[in-house]
DNA sequence: TCTTATAATGTTATATTATAACATATTAAT
DNA sequence: ATTAATATGTTATAATATAACATTATAAGA
């Protein structure tokens, strides 16, 4: 089963995907009893309105504008590694930069398209993919615990726009 | 069909590996009318000898002892790329560190299974693993170029040492 | 063989990404 | 109010990577 592929290809999906991904990042922190401060607000916000992973350093000057104060490096590290541990916000390690996570953690495949052209992220869940991998890890005995997915290509509006 | 899956995990098929490597790259070169210098040649032992991921600093450390001379950044940076395009060298991009290909380019999923505990890494390759992921490009119009899989988790001889 | 062109390496400097360590402030619990 | 816990501010620096140019080695053509 493949689920919610299009979603951050599609300029109208993402746009209505923030509203939600806000109203779910807080009942999230809610649940889990953490405390979604407005620093953490705003640097979820940052990421999630771009449809492009974003590096910290990039965060961290629109955070800096945002605010109209300066910002350094470990205040935006640390609000990216409190939303990462909730799933909210995933590195996208071979860009060194962040996206928002449109899937809930526990249906996450952490599987990437990635259009070199435009740069814009679609993040993908298949359960194929999954037990594929399980199944392969089964067989090596071996404990996975996390995963991530790259492809890099070029999505469909960069490859009709030549 | 999944190939070769034990072979990084297990320390003899390492070792017979790298003077097998060693002639694939000789040749390969010789093939693709790249010069395999000595210095490149160093670099790939010293990256073929571990069996963890290096750094590229810590292959920098590596080059400095075995020649006995002071080697900057990038003469280090400069092998691992000319490596890693020929295939003989990837980067696990979650660690920053680079490990010897086990596999033909052709035939290479570019799936990693790594060790959180003893940090060595198995590669993979995955038909099944390629052809759904061709799938799901497909269905999602997106010309995939390149891949990269990386599972963490715990490998069986580490989880049989507890 | 000499000369030129190309490829590879050396060298310096600096950019980019990330974290350690400690200070201060805010919030929650007693 | 006081203490404890959590979050943020601040300074400094570590770790990773590349740009730019100089020099050397190798290969190719005259």
């Amino acid at each position: 089963m493949l689920t919610n592929y299009s979603l951050v290809f599609q300029e109208s999906n993402r746009q209505k995907s923030i509203v939600a991904a806000i109203k779910h990042a807080e009942s999230l922190c809610m649940a889990e009893n953490q405390n979604f401060t407005a620093l953490r607000r705003l640097v979820f916000e940052i990421i999630w309105e771009n449809s492009v992973p974003l590096g910290a350093y990039e965060v961290k000057g629109i955070l800096s504008r945002k605010t109209n104060k300066s910002v350094d490096p470990p205040t935006v590290y640390r609000a990216i590694e409190f939303l990462m541990g909730l799933g909210l916000v995933t590195k996208i390690s071979s860009l060194n930069a962040f996206i928002g996570c449109p899937f809930p953690s526990s249906t996450r495949s952490n599987f990437f398209m990635i259009c070199n052209e435009c740069k814009r992220v679609a993040e993908v869940s298949s359960s194929e993919i999954d037990n594929e991998i399980k199944s392969i890890a089964g067989k090596l005995s071996f404990a996975s615990e996390r995963q991530q997915i790259e492809i890099f290509g070029t999505c469909i509006s960069c490859k009709t726009d030549k």
